[in-house]
RNA sequence: GCUGGAGUCGUCUAGUGGCAAUGACAAGAGACUGUAAAUCUCUCGCCUUCGGGCUUCGUAGGUUCGAGUCCUACCUCCAGCA
């Protein structure tokens, strides 16, 4: 079972450890999103310097190229990837559903290769296979995602996705027993609650994942900010307290991860801060800015001067305007780096300033000045 | 000086009688939330009450209902010959 202490709870929010074989993560904590096991622009050096703690990498990708059997030849994830500590993987659901020919049936899903068109078949069982192969520390269960956000397809989604819960827990377990008779590393499974934005589906599901013999919990299906509190308090009132959560691709604002952590979720991924840093878009403490705007041409001031982060320790914005204009790689890498030091480091400061007792104070501080 | 070729939005470019005028780049702005994203969208002659109005294709004339496109002259550039 995933050992997670919790240090301190206020309300829904909790600062506790999750402790993975390949290393402790201090919770609230921000996962870098590595989809194919890397975190775009960046090395995992400079993913370790900016202080994130785990990345979290996608089995359908991985499964594509260069394969699982691979990955696990490889010495799995953290080996291959030269990361070395704590990684989780998605279960791939969220890719597979949102292709464009994908045959779903009660069993699994049928799908063809973005890539080459080959066809592909996952069912609960192979994505549990594959996700051992990687040797991601912590797994997500293959759920079901809903082609719209109505309620009748979004009650479909989720109960698919529970019968396939117990279909994945089953076959974790049975990889698991042959793990330790072989002495292999102990690995996770999080069940993944769906829902929507009907909060009784919530209710419903998160009862759901919460009976099974799980590790931890993701939480899935959350595609806009609004009405995501709301959400998390019945989802969290749900879910047992013992267990982590993780806030599944919400992070690319802010505010999310105030209301994510606020709420009682432990860990975020989001691509949002690395594929915007790609694009110019920056994070500052006044809100997001574009680096590539006419305005920094002669602006000789680092992008955030409160910021420690390698970009803005020793490089201007009229610096990083210029390599974006003309397209130099080391501008979506500086600007990666400052990203993505952003995010972790604001989920940081929302773990001390509840250590401190003193999170709404940084939580209005920042979001007030954040979105003014 | 003669002969041939060429001058179109910041740049290169399409265009051989219906054209505010093709494409690319540059420029300006926006979007991005479990990454088919180093991607995508919009603007890019001037004005606009977004219906439209006005001025444009080296310059000046001309032919034509209509000219970037045809004719004449001139200017500039390139090539060849003197």
């Amino acid at each position: 079972m995933l050992k997670f202490d919790i240090e301190k709870k206020k309300g829904f929010m909790r600062v506790g450890t999750i402790y993975t074989p390949h290393g402790d993560i201090k919770t609230p904590a921000f996962v870098g999103a590595a989809t194919r096991s890397t975190v775009k622009a960046l090395t995992m050096k400079q993913m370790r310097e900016l202080g994130s703690q785990s990345i979290l990498a996608n089995t359908y990708h991985l499964i594509l190229r260069p394969g699982t059997d691979l990955i696990k030849e490889a010495g799995g994830l953290a080996k291959f990837s030269s990361w070395h500590g704590p990684t989780f993987t998605d279960s791939g659901g969220f890719q597979i559903f949102s292709l464009p020919d994908v045959k779903i049936t009660e069993d699994g899903v049928k799908f063809k290769s973005h890539i080459d068109g080959r066809i592909f078949e996952m069912t609960p069982e192979s994505s549990m296979q594959a996700q051992w192969s990687i040797g991601a520390d912590i797994h997500m269960a293959f759920d079901h995602l809903a082609k719209s956000e109505s309620r009748e397809d979004m009650e479909v989604a989720m109960r698919r996705t529970h019968a396939w819960l117990d279909r994945c827990v089953a076959e974790h377990h049975k990889i698991k027993s042959d793990a330790e008779k072989q002495n292999r590393p102990e690995q996770y499974l999080y069940a993944v609650v769906q829902g929507g934005t009907f909060n009784d589906l919530r209710e419903e599901s998160a009862k759901y994942c919460a009976s099974k013999d799980v590790d931890g919990f993701g939480i899935g299906g959350v595609f806009t900010a609004e009405g995501m509190a709301e959400m998390l308090k019945v989802v969290n009132g749900v879910l047992p307290e013992d267990k982590p959560r993780h806030l599944l691709g919400m992070g690319q604002e802010p505010i999310d991860l105030f209301d994510g952590a606020e709420n009682g979720c432990d860990t975020f991924d989001c691509v949002g801060p690395t594929r915007m840093a790609r694009n110019g878009s920056l994070y500052t403490l006044d809100g997001r800015i574009n680096i590539k705007n006419a305005k920094f041409k002669h602006e000789f001031t680092p992008v955030m001067a409160e910021c420690n982060c390698e970009c803005c320790k020793n490089y201007t914005c009229a610096y990083l305007h210029h390599l974006f204009k003309v397209d130099e790689i080391t501008a979506k890498i500086l600007a990666s780096i400052h990203n993505e030091h952003f995010v972790v480091n604001v989920v940081d400061k929302i773990r001390e300033s509840i250590l401190n007792d003193d999170f709404e104070a940084y939580r209005d501080e920042f979001l007030s000045r954040y979105y003014k």
